[in-house]
RNA sequence: GGAGAGAUGUCAGAGUGGUCGAAUGAGCACGCCUGGAAAGUGUGUAUACCCCUAAAGGGUAUCGAGGGUUCGAAUCCCUCUCUCUCCGCCA
């Protein structure tokens, strides 16, 4: 969430860049800074009255190591009355931060300078194109039935076990996962990034560190016994890592990594989109993170995209990157830069990543900070990125390499998946 | 799952009702000492919010988390979480 104090600070820039969302903010910023005023008057009354408790406290101990029980006699029947009030102010006090807190969660990170106002997915704005398309002697198939004639993904046995969404992946199609899971993680390694491996459920405190609850609690599958939440991208786990820890500065920038399975109940979509591996319930995806100094953190948004272009460029895939506009971008997202593959047998394009910086609103709630020379602390940036989502680099792969007998890999893949050819 | 012990600052570790944001030691930072270093020595070393503000200064909260008792809680009581030991179960 936002800093109530940048939000002070920067009434207007706030606005015109919430703008961009194409929603007008202005009720919601005024309410919180009348909330936050009204929450620094009952802190002040609050505290006033705490500390002449304590100074009370102070003298009636005093006065009964002295030995004049009677006199603190008196002091006590005072503390009544401050007790009453202190306990008022408390109640106003909390009151006002759940108030405040509840209008903060409703406001989204302010898109930075280069996103452009929009209303949605038409508005963005295509940055960088690589790659060509495939040409066909034949009508090329779509990956569901590429993936049932050489018997590599089986959804209806997902069904069975689970439900729809949750794809069996059998012989080559569950080699080929391995073997991307394998190529992005070497090739994050190689980028500097180190590898974790982490909890694939998170408790609610790591949640809320990273953004997904309160406001996108419906898109967890929760383990209610624990109250425990299954991961929707390794994001949360991995960032969640530094929560509530003060880096020291030359510790800048932190990059992670993790393959994680990713599980998302994707409540309320439906239709020809959700197609084959298109949205699933459960896919897998090697995320990478980073933390940040602020100062650096757009220089390192777009090495993080270089690094997802060159994956791409690898698996020889045609893609394209979006800059999304302000109403196409997520909530907690300063500046976010979407990949789309294309897939040859769809006619589409399919998102395979989308690389953000969050620049604070993650951090304000993570309390991730670091300490700087100056022995301040601040918030860190925060940034994350697919690199990249397995599904839909499947979906593109096979039927982009489709020929009349089966499926060529991409020669990067060949050591990886211990074979070239499906079919 | 059962029984017991415990959770204090960067770490180790004291503190069992008052002057405790917290002894002591280590670490770390800066200074002195030194040709340089070690040793020695001095000072400093949490976070958040608020008031005031040029700076300084002051107030409040925080000793796993939440609640309670009390004029006053790290210290007493309750609930929860976590850690360790033993037993049970088990890949």
């Amino acid at each position: 969430m936002l800093q109530v104090n940048f939000i002070r600070e920067n009434r207007e820039k706030v606005l015109t860049g919430l703008a961009k969302r194409n929603k007008d903010f202005t009720a919601q910023i005024d309410r919180i800074i009348s909330a936050d005023d009204q929450r620094k008057r009952v802190q002040k009354d609050l505290d006033d009255v705490l500390a002449e408790s304590n100074a009370l406290a102070r003298e009636i101990g005093q006065l009964f190591k002295s030995g004049k029980a009677a006199e603190a006699e008196t002091l006590k029947a005072r503390t009544s009355d401050l007790k009453e009030k202190a306990k008022e102010f408390e109640a106003q006090l909390s009151a006002v931060e759940k108030e405040l807190r509840e209008q903060l969660y409703t406001v989204p990170n302010v898109p930075s300078e280069p996103v452009v106002f929009g209303k949605g997915a038409e508005d963005n704005v295509e940055v960088f194109h690589w790659g060509n398309r495939p040409s066909f002697s034949f009508e090329p198939l779509p990956h569901w039935e590429l993936t049932d004639r050489y018997r590599l993904i089986d959804f209806e046995l997902g069904v069975k076990i689970t439900g729809a969404g949750f794809p069996v992946y059998s012989d080559k199609g569950a080699r080929l996962q391995r073997g991307l899971i394998n190529f992005f993680l070497d090739e994050a390694r190689n980028a500097g990034y180190t590898e974790y491996m982490v909890p694939h459920m998170v408790n609610e405190d790591s949640g809320y560190g990273t953004g997904q609850l309160p406001d996108k609690e419906g898109q967890m599958y929760h383990a209610q016994i624990d109250n425990f939440y299954l991961i929707p991208t390794a994001e949360v786990p991995l960032t969640n890592l530094y929560r509530d820890v003060i880096l020291k500065e030359d510790q800048l920038p932190i990059k992670m990594t993790g393959y994680t399975p990713c599980f998302r109940r994707e409540a309320g979509s439906y239709g020809k989109d959700v197609r084959g591996l298109n949205r699933l319930h459960q896919f897998d995806k090697v995320e990478i993170v980073q933390l940040a100094h602020p100062s650096q953190s757009y220089e390192i948004l777009e090495t993080m995209v270089e690094h997802v272009k060159t994956l791409l460029q690898k698996l020889n895939l045609e893609f394209r990157i979006l800059r999304l506009c302000g109403g196409d971008m997520g909530f907690t997202s300063a500046l976010t830069f979407d990949f789309e593959v294309y897939s040859a047998a769809q006619q589409k394009w399919l998102e395979v990543s989308s690389t953000s910086n969050f620049e604070t609103y993650q951090a304000n709630r993570l309390k991730c900070r670091f300490k700087g020379q100056d022995g301040k602390t601040q918030l860190v940036h925060t940034l994350n990125g697919s690199a990249l989502a397995l599904p839909r680099i499947v979906a593109a792969l096979l039927e982009n390499n489709q020929d009349e007998k089966g499926i060529q890999l991409p020669e990067v893949l060949h050591r990886y998946c211990g074979f070239d050819r499906i079919g």
